[in-house]
DNA sequence: CTGAAAGCGCTTACAG
DNA sequence: CTGAAAGCGCTTACAG
């Protein structure tokens, strides 16, 4: 019930409650030896600090945001694990909120301004650009002086951004089947339409001549159970294609499975391939073609390009950070060349 | 820069500052025409309360603190995101926090505490309980009201427990690889020692008669690449087993590629199965034996007894929820019954 | 080296 | 139905 404040702390040890809140933040000009004994106390008496009352007069609560949709794509896991270390490394703490209509992005940019967090990540941001309330609700957080990055595709906006190719992987990897295979039927499995990933595929097909938009399917949502029954009866319509290039691994994964079912061999009478690299993609039977860039690393960025705002302002001009992302041909498009090594 | 507080919104709507307050708060005796106006006046400045402010004079963050281990582990990315969309559904946020040391964990819910969160959800506290710190912390969170549930075992903590009967899923498993295929050689795989999970597998062990000591092996790490490298190392020295259980589905993951590369087939040669059962092991090739609750049901059950103590006190004698698991056996344990239904 | 005072942005009795 | 005042727990100029 009662919580002991710096008043209590005060009390106890006979000094003023100014002199125990230097104390606690090791102010220079406070005695060792009143230091020392107000630390006692302090431990002593179960002191936590409040943190509502120190934000509020601080405008710092050592809290990054974070905004982002599919958080239960394991991708997204091995992503949050890795910023959420090195969030703490810097002395914050992680908020995570998460958004599956467009509409609510806005929503959820508010409650962590007003929240007040030091930082905010916001994961892909494609099509939601042209919502009318994003941009308001965007501008209040940098008005606010929270440093905010944004973690998508190469954008105009006026915050920091950090930018993965996927353009350039699907495209990459749609080349892989033209002229590594020989493929010319090949599919486009998507979930959301006209994403950037699709535009990849789309631009390969047609640099090869090849017709893309007959071959393009967009599934209903993005987890597996819905790649694995959608393929099946995606085949019987359509036939059999050479290859399918899958919006993401743990779509690939679904479809892996679904050609099993129907009997089809991967790579054999089908050739698959995934997109983001995720650790299980090399572990699968057969090891799933993909590409992608190491968590790790895209949280290193991050979190760098949040501490080069953190404290400083955004009069800055905003900065775009492009990741390279490297391409791993396994066996699920018919390679079998062991170039997966990091 | 200069944030929109309800003082400008009173300046603006020539109202007092009080009156701004309870007409965003929706205070029942304040007049419709009021309301309404301070209501617009509100957007249209771009107004958001700010959290820090409300937080310290209502004492109430709006926002569950989650501190757990293995937060890159899939399944328990599953388990986040559930928990997300129930605590966000309740009108909070998620505030998540990891610790790899068990000494770190008292530091972490002490970080909580300051971050005064309404509620606290603590994963596995086995092996924890033990360190000194973790006691007071505990305390010094319960004192200040903050609504604690932790998730583990059956515990005599006197705050509420969502069980999950680890043991018994890994005792079921090993008796199915004893009576259902005859093993005897069955061995075991884990990380850390003495894990709840170990015990089970002990247990069936003795019960059949078995020696499961020098069957049991730990891992340094419970990554799938740990496993992999780990599993070919031990079959050079120790032989070939029959069956291995895994101390999770990741760590069962890796194992089965070990195997493969060393050129044994799943479960021809030697079975596998896990524990956690997460999404993608029906997905693999041998689907993989394993036992899980389904972690939409572990949200919805911490939420709801988190919820019970929001607010209430914690007066009211700890609770403690056994939730029932469920087996399913596929083809990694030499089981084809498509048992795999929801 | 230490203290008294103001103030962060809100809510909530207490009055009217 | 509305307002003036106190206070949540801290930090930080301003004085000494």
């Amino acid at each position: 019930m009662a919580r002991v404040t710096i008043i209590d702390i005060a009390r106890e040890s006979g000094k003023s409650y100014t002199t125990v809140s230097r104390a606690l933040s090791d102010h220079p000009r406070i005695s060792l030896e009143t230091k020392v004994l107000i630390r006692a106390t302090a431990t002593r008496l179960g002191y936590s600090p409040n943190m509502m009352a120190k934000g509020l007069v601080q405008r710092r609560t050592q809290t990054i945001g974070l905004i982002a949709t599919e958080l239960s794509n394991p991708v997204r896991s091995e992503l949050i694990e890795a910023l959420r270390r090195h969030v703490h490394a810097s002395g914050y703490q992680l908020l995570v909120s998460g958004y599956q209509d467009e509409d609510e992005l806005s929503s959820r940019i508010r409650d962590m301004a007003g929240r007040q967090v030091d930082g905010l990540i916001i994961g892909k941001i494609t099509g939601v650009v042209e919502k009318k309330d994003f941009w308001p609700s965007l501008e209040a957080a940098l008005k606010q002086d929270i440093a905010v990055v944004v973690f998508s595709k190469a954008t105009s906006v006026r915050v920091d951004c950090l930018c993965i190719d996927y353009t350039a992987m699907a495209r990459q990897l749609t080349e892989h089947f033209i002229r590594k295979h020989g493929f010319r039927n090949i599919w486009y499995l998507g979930v959301d339409r006209n994403t950037i990933r699709q535009r990849g595929y789309v631009a390969a097909m047609q640099a090869a001549g090849l017709d893309s938009a007959k071959r393009l399917f967009l599934l209903p949502a993005q987890d597996m159970q819905t790649a694995r029954n959608a393929i099946g009866e995606l085949l019987r319509q359509e036939g059999k294609p050479q290859a399918i290039l899958c919006h993401n691994d743990i779509t690939a994964i679904g479809v892996m499975h679904g050609l099993r079912q129907c009997g089809y061999r991967v790579p054999e009478d089908i050739a698959v391939a995934g997109i983001d690299n995720h650790q299980i993609s090399s572990f699968f039977n057969p090891a799933l073609t993909t590409a992608g860039i190491a968590p790790e690393r895209v949280a290193e960025s991050m979190m760098k390009l949040l501490e080069a705002r953190l404290g400083h302002s955004n009069q800055s001009p905003a900065v775009a950070v492009h990741l390279p992302f490297k391409t791993y041909f396994r066996e699920s498009c018919g390679c079998c060349c062991p170039n997966d090594e990091e």
